[in-house]
DNA sequence: TTGCTTGCAAATGATTTGCACTGCT
DNA sequence: AGCAGTGCAAATCATTTGCAAGCAA
């Protein structure tokens, strides 16, 4: 993310708390920050480099900012959840995950693959019974690390 | 699953338990069948429909049997992991999950999307240094229950 | 001074494990 | 006998919550 877009990504956010009557403190905006940088990350990454950031808050903290839609709460296998930045953010995109280290790393699809999943989702959700509101897209496999470390 | 599968069905799960020394117990067994006739299901769905199966021995044998390859685990947002057969027992698929009330049902794409995602997921992963595994496809949206009831 | 935040400690709840017992081979 | 499977109860561990003190409008 470029240096330009953090300024209106910290006004978006402030913006999205006080709509709710909640502040925007020097926790919340490390926390964004921390997204930011490192894209999907799981508690204790934040908490190491969060520097003195409590666990409880952290939690609250993310879930509230879950709440008014700024961040979102990743689950894959692994012992702890992630959180990243929510779309609205980072434009839509998906994950490659490695099944070695459970790293996640984000993205991007052209945009004609997008738009026949979105058609095929449509297609297949309709004859369950189903009303697409958004798809989520994993592409497993193994990390440039783990596949030179041979883990 | 058509009841002609079945046998098939419970020769290779019990070969592969075998493979490993295991036995294909009548706890086992009712596992297989539960998961086959309900798809993906939660511990607590297991359970109730399971007459008598002890909790942890429901853990622990689903874990060995995810171990030798005939059932998956699967993490979505809500309380519960859920459990289905593998997709060598029931053709690749994906799935199709209710925001509302979690359900989560199984769906098939046509072979000309899955093989564009393919080509897709693979230079997608390739530019970031993946090597792909395989790909998981999560539609969410609203399922026909909670269309009806409004949920 | 009213209400949002924070950190600590305690609680919660899904999942795992220790153990003694049963059952297959 | 010898090892795998089972159920109960206790332990684990990510996450949540109660509470008292700090801080902003």
């Amino acid at each position: 993310m470029s240096d330009d877009d953090r300024g209106g990504l910290h006004r978006l956010v402030a913006a999205r708390l006080d709509e709710v009557g909640q502040l925007y403190t020097g926790n919340r905006r490390r926390l964004i920050e921390l997204l930011a940088d490192a894209g999907p990350s799981t508690l204790p990454e934040l908490l190491v480099a969060g520097d003195g950031l409590a666990q409880s808050s952290a939690y609250r903290n993310l879930t509230v900012l879950a709440e008014v839609g700024v961040v979102r709460r990743l689950v894959h296998g692994g012992d702890h959840a992630r959180w990243e930045l929510a779309e609205e953010l980072t434009g839509h995109h998906h994950h490659l995950v490695c099944d070695l280290c459970g790293t996640v790393v984000d993205v991007e699809l052209p945009m004609e693959v997008e738009s026949l999943m979105d058609r095929a989702f449509d297609a297949a959700a309709a004859a369950a019974g189903f009303d697409v509101d958004h798809h989520n897209v994993d592409i497993l496999g193994r990390c440039a690390d783990c596949r030179v470390t041979g883990n």
